[in-house]
DNA sequence: TCATTAATTAAGGAGTTGCTTACATGGCGC
DNA sequence: GCGCCATGTAAGCAACTCCTTAATTAATGA
């Protein structure tokens, strides 16, 4: 099941997927149209238009009409996010193993 | 379509699961059985034993026997992966903009 | 007005996910 | 060995994903 209602499992759920991460990769260069960001994909419109229906619903585009285009704008807060609880988990774990080495060198020291 | 194989691909995937997320935070505190892991999730056994094989197969957990328990320990490699991909994409957008702003703060300044 | 261009929506299909219950495996103490 | 644990595997099911092609919407410019 998915189902996924809550903002966290929306943004990794989308950064998941090759395409999308490389779609995000090409938004760094600037605002770009759905074509544009197609072309270099071997893929059809609809499914490029997909992968950017997943990236609005976490919040990681903006899609602005301009004429018969759309203009594609990466947003970074959700990264924040997501950054936040990944360097969260990684640090406080890394921290716990500092603490078992120094603890292990302690007990070394006075064991001599 | 999944049949995702590269590495950052299962790394994500694994942590767009709040379940998964849950396993994780918990393993924090160290090494744990599969029973007690399972013990605060109103889900079955084999449910949190398939969860486990995604963050396994993302190499985000080890699983290791004693005796008839399955200790199951974090590994943060994968976790550093992902939080550089991420780290990069939003410095790097960041960085576009303060050069934007530096430009326009100019372009202002010269027209004055 | 009408054809062209850009993009989305609709419908459908193969494969995956996330759960379930039932069954299998394998170590333990008696 | 036998019956208990703690786990894992199998099978099945509803929902979701990722793609396709065909039809639709909407703006443009002659």
């Amino acid at each position: 099941m998915a189902q996924v209602e809550d903002e966290l499992s929306l943004v990794f759920q989308a950064l998941a997927d090759p395409t999308r991460r490389a779609i995000i990769s090409r938004l760094r260069g600037g605002p770009t149209t759905v074509g544009e960001l197609a072309e270099p994909f071997s893929m059809s419109r609809p499914a490029i238009s997909q992968h950017l229906k997943v990236l609005e619903r976490a919040g990681l585009i903006e899609r602005t009409a301009d004429a018969q285009w759309r203009r594609c704008t990466l947003r970074t807060e959700p990264l924040d996010d997501a950054s936040a609880w990944v360097d969260r988990h990684r640090d406080e774990w890394n921290e716990r193993f500092d603490l078992l080495d120094e603890r292990l060198r302690r007990l070394k020291d006075s064991a001599n």
